[in-house]
DNA sequence: TATGAATGAGTGTTCATTCAT
DNA sequence: CATGAATGAACACTCATTCAT
């Protein structure tokens, strides 16, 4: 990419002082061909991924899945591994993006319905995969294990915090009941939140998930609204 | 080749009349080695797959953590996957057999207290690689998947039954609330094991599990026992 | 090879109290064959490596050399590196070997005669490769300095050292001159020989290098020896 | 495909009448460019190679030296090999060069002397590399040997016409001695600069190898010269 | 029947070369 | 022509499985 000096630019070559920025028209182009090759073939590899596990999905699966030669693969990321934790780091990305856009509502309740409508939308629309690491961080080979660590512990992290927070927050308002400790039953919230998704992985992902966010809030409220 | 599925060879072992009765201590004696072996091969292979994953847990792994030779894994199972699929056919039988204890127990509740009690100290004394199946049936690299499918639902598809029957019997003695459905009720007892499990191997498998049980049913019982 | 422990030896698995050195024939025979094949692997590289240099001999054709299939390398050396290291080793030691044997022989002069002889009939025998190594230390592709480095700089400093003494003892003797230094009699001598070889094997490693060795002296002692 | 190999097209390029002169300029300009474009990949390629080896200096490795893109290699050599081949060619008609600067000189002693002292300073200044080729022809990786073969045996060649012809003019004055045969006496000055390149490579290339162009000349005539 | 070495298909990765822009 | 990304053949190395002893 950055060539180191640009030196021997052909003694006597000069195109005139024409055009010290269009190069970056070409730039650009190259850029925004490398962005849209990365992602196709994140998408192929989450796929690939998704259908056949981490050993079993071979560079040739995903390079085939996206349309490009195996070597190609290597054009855009270091190994194996590296295709993995990018397609996580997307997913999170992702979703993090996707809870932003609720931020603004101020009823900690229907915040966290609504962003566990899109969390689960997600979740529904990326298959067994995301279903394991963004949300869960979970319980896999341990290849992958290697490989996340970081990543999923970042996700599941952060979720505790944005529960927590909302938590405190209703109580604050004189929402949610004082009598029982904000961790635990931001426990109980998130505990119930992986039951589900659990359960849905193990009936086969089918379509339905994003229906339980609503159950899920309303069960939690019943419980653990103030007197 | 089908060497190893060849199981329960001595035992009632006869060949006509060639070797009449004699040699049937030597089948015992034999019969009595061969499940010696199997049994430690089977434990050798627990730890490994348990400390490496599926992948990473070579066949040279198992037979080292063993004590025998690599081709002696053959003489016993058919294959990798086969060692794999054993083991969790042992623990779903040690489970099931450890749940039988307690079946003359009569009140429903108490019972259940304690075969969760059961099921949750055989989880923390066999760590993370049953956390995932034995109970979970869950999430997992493909190739496990593959062996394991009937296993694992036959697993957690007994559980539901066991559960559901226990909270019909409840219901039926009066000591639950029978305005809720059954089915309704089992999938959140259930869901709140398989959550605690999940947050439990997310710790890293820590001691404690067992004691978790008392809760959860305490937990149950609060919100679940008759008005 | 040593297995951890021994355990689980099979419950009553007892074959008397037979032979606890018994096993030591299997063992022997085991080790007799396993020292075969290193060999022949070892013998196949070398000829491998010297026909088409250490790049373009690619594993696949040394197992071919050797009779012996990809893998089986694998089980007597880590990798292609040390493939290489291990001829160079074998080289140096069987060189030094026969320097030995003269090594009783007075006459420092007859003793270096003599030894100049073995070098360059051991160089003969095995062709290009250790025309390159075992006495030169040499020209080589960057991958096969990195291998060898130790190797090679200590077979060159054995042979500086062997000379200098030589020398050290026939001036002592009063059989070379002593108007002029040890160290650059010595480097005039291996100077030669350095020569002689590298000419030889420009030439393709025609036979008849060992009759050099009489010249090599011959002139050398003309010029040396003392007045 | 066979766009490299197809220089000096400008120059004398006439496409008929169509482009009469006028284009003479541009060529001459495109000419210079290709000329510099051409030795810049050259010194890219001799410091990559001296560095780093044939095969582990990788074509992107030259281009990133030389500050250009890895395509651009191939619009100027027709693959590595050719790289390789033309480093050589380059380098042997510099030292050709050089030596013919001294041509003048009568005395044919003093002209070896000058000419060695040019010869040693050109491998000083050129590094391993060079050591091995231009002037031992040497030893080397099978690949590189398949590329050269041909420059570095003409190299070879030339040294021994022009130190032949230089002693047969030594004995012809009277200044060599007459009483040994014209070939060993050049051998032996050949084999003697060789052993001093071979040491000097050995001892890792330090600076100082024109120094003993003297030494050798000076112990090549207490030796040879005429009674 | 235990052993442990032989096997060879399978995989991640590299890199010289090609080619569209 | 320069560019730099695409290509795919090639290769070192792994490991489940087989088999002679």
């Amino acid at each position: 990419m950055a060539r180191a000096a640009d030196p021997a630019r052909g003694g006597a070559a000069k195109r005139g002082a024409s055009t010290p920025d269009k190069p970056s028209v070409r730039d650009a182009v190259r850029e925004e061909s490398r962005a849209a090759y990365r992602e196709a073939i994140l998408a192929a590899a989450e796929r690939a991924f998704g259908r056949l596990g981490f050993h079993d999905a071979k560079m040739a699966d995903i390079a085939a899945e996206a349309g490009v030669a195996a070597g190609t693969l290597y054009n855009y990321f270091k190994n194996k591994d590296e295709v993995f934790a990018s397609i996580l780091q997307r997913g999170q990305e992702q979703v993090a993006a996707l809870l932003e856009s609720h931020a603004a509502v101020t009823d900690p309740l229907e915040r966290t319905r609504l962003q566990l409508r899109e969390t689960f939308g997600f979740l529904e629309k990326h298959g067994v995969l995301f279903s394991m690491f963004v949300r869960l961080g979970g319980f896999i080979d341990h290849a992958q294990k290697r490989v996340l660590e970081d990543h999923s512990e970042y996700g599941y992290t952060r979720g505790v915090e944005r529960t927590t927070a909302m938590i405190r927050e209703g109580v604050a308002r004189g929402l949610l009941r004082s009598d029982v400790a904000v961790d635990e039953l931001a426990m109980l919230l998130m505990g119930t939140c992986d039951a589900t998704i659990l359960a849905w992985t193990r009936a086969g992902c089918p379509p339905g998930l994003v229906a339980k966010a609503d159950i899920i809030v309303e069960l939690f409220l019943r419980g653990a609204q103030a007197p």
